[in-house]
DNA sequence: AAATTCTCCTGAAGGC
DNA sequence: TGCCTTCAGGAGAATT
């Protein structure tokens, strides 16, 4: 699924197609996604040059003169660059046409969805309350420790809530805890400024790792050919349950924690 | 305010 | 082999 490093990975991936090119049609097949595709995106977007392509969290911010085509890939969404003739596949449900070129949204499982704002992006209902950029300066161990004294509940639902931290989805929440050697579950609250510093480090480190690693796969968002499929991470724990830590040896565990499956190892996380 | 639960949807995996 | 059930998961909305 994607999370932050794919967005971004996706983001650098079709930014050298859209830049300055104008978009000549939309295609809309199936518009059910996690909220409907408007009808009027078309005769909102025709005709518009791309100025930019951002990404604020997971959101994908296509930027025109005359507003922004928001996009999130939800679940299984994505996005890939095909030749103007080819033919659409099961779950392809919007084209974003170009004159040389087709921006084309594939999703499965339609969480994802495709917003047009005409007013600046950053006061849209869904980005106006979104917390900090993991990579960004503004991110670090003391706005954690500051954001967490009221908050009773564990670590690991704190920085996966969106108003806390951006991009910070369930696999890269357990890797990231494990890097830093705190217990899942352990209250917000209840940790120190210091190891705050620590958690923020691997939050960003462990973000920026896979990123590097999207790089060398970018081809695979761009093509008629192949699947747009995400790039593999290396896990330490998530999805380990019962193998072997890599640090001590001890078994990996496995437990639900604000309804998502989190893996850590018991003797290195407290 | 914070925490919890529910919800959307399909494909993959597991059971028999 | 095939059918049925279960589960995963981003994140907003509703609820406590």
């Amino acid at each position: 699924m994607p999370e932050l490093p794919e967005v971004e990975t996706t983001r650098r991936g079709i930014e050298p197609w859209l830049l300055g090119e104008k978009v000549t049609g939309v295609v809309v097949r199936e518009g059910r996604l996690r909220w409907p595709v408007a009808a009027e995106l078309a005769a909102m977007l025709g005709g518009q040059r791309v100025k930019a392509v951002e990404r604020r969290g997971k959101y994908l911010l296509l930027r025109t003169e005359a507003g922004t085509l928001i996009i999130h890939l939800g679940m299984s969404g994505s996005l890939r660059i095909v030749p103007p003739e080819s033919e659409p596949r099961r779950h392809d449900h919007v084209d974003i046409v170009l004159r040389k070129n087709v921006l084309r949204y594939h999703d499965p499982r339609r969480f994802g969805c495709l917003l047009w704002t005409a007013e600046a992006p950053g006061k849209h209902p869904l980005l106006r309350n979104l917390g900090a950029e993991p990579l960004e300066p503004e991110f670090g161990g003391g706005l954690l420790h500051a954001l967490s004294c009221k908050r009773r509940g564990a670590v690991k639902n704190f920085i996966m809530d969106g108003k806390v931290v951006v991009g910070v989805g369930n696999i890269y929440a357990s890797e990231a805890l494990f890097a830093a050697g705190i217990h899942p579950a352990r209250a917000a609250c209840r940790i120190s400024r210091h190891r705050y510093a620590g958690l923020a480090e691997a939050i960003r480190e462990v973000l920026q790792r896979a990123i590097d690693a999207g790089g060398t796969t970018l081809r695979d968002f761009v093509g008629a050919e192949g699947d747009a499929g995400y790039f593999s991470r290396e896990l330490l724990v998530y999805g380990r349950e019962g193998a072997p830590c890599v640090t001590c040896g001890d078994s990996i565990r496995k437990r639900i924690i604000g309804q998502r499956s989190s893996f850590y190892c018991p003797r290195c996380q407290h």
